[in-house]
DNA sequence: GATTAATAACTGACCAGTCAGTTATCAGGA
DNA sequence: TCCTGATAACTGACTGGTCAGTTATTAATC
C-alpha cells in the first residue's frame, strides 16, 4: 500500500449539510427539479452520492434544507422592511424593488422560481413548500402595507391584495423573461428601469388624488 | 381464426395527426414537457406508440406541431385586433384582458406556459418555438400600439415594450398562480377582476394628462 | 481497535426511440 | 359478388441509456 500524506477524504460532519445544501441549490436553479441529478450536487459539494443519504432522506427532502435555510432567511429580510414600515406607502414601494434586485443577484432566485412553477403539477410538495415558507409571507406583508396606506387615505380604494400582485408582477416576470427567453436570443429586460418605470406609472394610479406629490 | 366484426384498428391516415396534436397538448400541459410520457399521449390518441413516429420523428417535433397547430392560430386573432386598432388605446386596452381572458378558459394555455417556463433550460428549443412564433408577435403588437399612442399624444413618455410588460404581468402571474400554488391550497385570483382593476390603475398611470378622461 | 463518515459498485424502475411482424384496406380479376 | 395479392398503416415487444436510492466495504478519527 502507498502511505502518501494526502488522505482520500476528510471526516466533516458538521460543515457537509451546508456545502450540500449550497451545491444543491445551484443545480437545481441551473436544471430544475427533476433533472437535476444527484450525482451532480454531490459532485459540486465535493462528496459522493451515497454521502448525501447521511444527511438527507430524499431528493425532495433536501429541496425543503435548500427553501428553509438558503433562501427563507433572506427573504425574511425583505418582509421585516415591510412590516415595519411605518409610511408614506410611495416611500416604500421606490424601495422594495431596489431591495429585491439586490437579493436577485445574490442567489438564483430566478432558476429556482422558473423550477418550481414549472415542476409544480408533478411535484406539488415543491409548490407547497415554496408558497408555505416564502411567497405567503411576502405578499402578505405587501398586502398589508397597502391596506395600511388605504386605511390612511394614501391608496385609492380597490383589492389589496390585487395592488400586491399588481406591484410585483412586472419584476417576476422580467425574471422569468431573462431565465426562458434570453438564453434562445431575446432582447433582456433592463430590471432596475422596468421596476422603476414601473413603481412610478403605479404610484400614479393608486394614490389617491390628496395623497399625490 | 374468429371472424369477428370489430378490428382491431383503423387506417385513418389523415385524422391522425390532428389527434395526436390535441391528445399532446393535454398532456404536455398537464404533465411538462420531460415528465410527458409518449405511451400516454398515444393511448389518449387512441393509437399505439410507434404510430406517433409515423407522422412525428421526435418528442421535440410533436411540441412543434402543438405549437404551431393548436396554439399560434388562436393567438394570431388577438394579435391581429391589436394591429388593427385605431385608438384611442384606453378602449383597446379594456377589450384585451377580456379576449386574452377567453383563450385561457378555451385552451390548456395556462399549463402550456408552465411547461415552457420550466423546462427552457433543459430543452432551448421549446423556449425558441414559443418566443418565436408567439410571444415575439403578442408583445410587439401591443409595443406597436403603445408607440402608436404615444405618438398620438394619448400616453406619457417611456419605454414602449416596458409598458407592454406592465400591462400584461399580473394577467400572467395570476394564471401562473392557478397553475402553481391553487392546487397546494392557494387563495385564487378572480382574474377578471384583476385585469379589470389593473387596466385601470395602469390607464390613470400611463395615460398624459391631455387625454385622461 | 472501536466507531462511524464516506465511498463506489450495484439494483430496479422508467422511458424515448426502433423494428419485425400484423392486419385493414382496396385494386383488379374471376 | 367473391376472391386475391399488394400496399402501407399500425402494433407491441424490445433496446440502450439514465438515474434515485441501497448496501457492502473501506478508511479517517479519537
Amino acid at each position: 500500500m502507498l502511505a502518501t500524506g494526502a488522505p482520500k477524504f476528510r471526516r466533516r460532519k458538521a460543515a457537509r449539510p451546508g456545502e450540500i445544501v449550497e451545491a444543491a441549490l445551484a443545480v437545481f436553479a441551473e436544471k430544475g427539479f427533476a433533472a437535476a441529478r444527484l450525482e451532480e450536487i454531490a459532485v459540486r459539494a465535493g462528496v459522493s452520492k451515497g454521502a448525501l443519504y447521511l444527511y438527507f432522506e430524499t431528493k425532495e427532502d433536501l429541496f425543503r434544507a435548500v427553501v428553509e435555510q438558503a433562501i427563507a432567511p433572506n427573504l425574511e429580510g425583505v418582509r421585516a422592511m415591510m412590516a415595519a414600515h411605518p409610511g408614506p406607502i410611495a416611500d416604500l414601494l421606490r424601495l422594495v424593488p431596489e431591495r429585491i434586485a439586490l437579493l436577485l443577484e445574490t442567489l438564483p432566485l430566478g432558476g429556482v422560481v422558473k423550477m418550481v412553477i414549472g415542476e409544480a403539477g408533478n411535484f406539488p410538495e415543491l409548490a407547497r413548500v415554496w408558497h408555505d415558507r416564502l411567497v405567503a409571507h411576502a405578499l402578505g406583508a405587501l398586502c398589508d402595507a397597502v391596506a395600511a396606506a388605504q386605511a390612511r387615505g394614501e391608496v385609492k380604494p380597490g383589492d389589496p391584495r390585487t395592488f400586491a400582485v399588481q406591484l410585483i408582477a412586472p419584476l417576476l416576470v422580467g425574471v422569468i423573461w431573462r431565465e426562458t427567453f434570453v438564453p434562445v436570443g431575446a432582447e433582456p429586460f433592463d430590471l432596475p428601469a422596468l421596476a422603476r418605470q414601473h413603481v412610478e406609472t403605479m404610484l400614479t394610479g393608486m394614490l389617491s388624488d390628496g395623497a399625490r406629490r
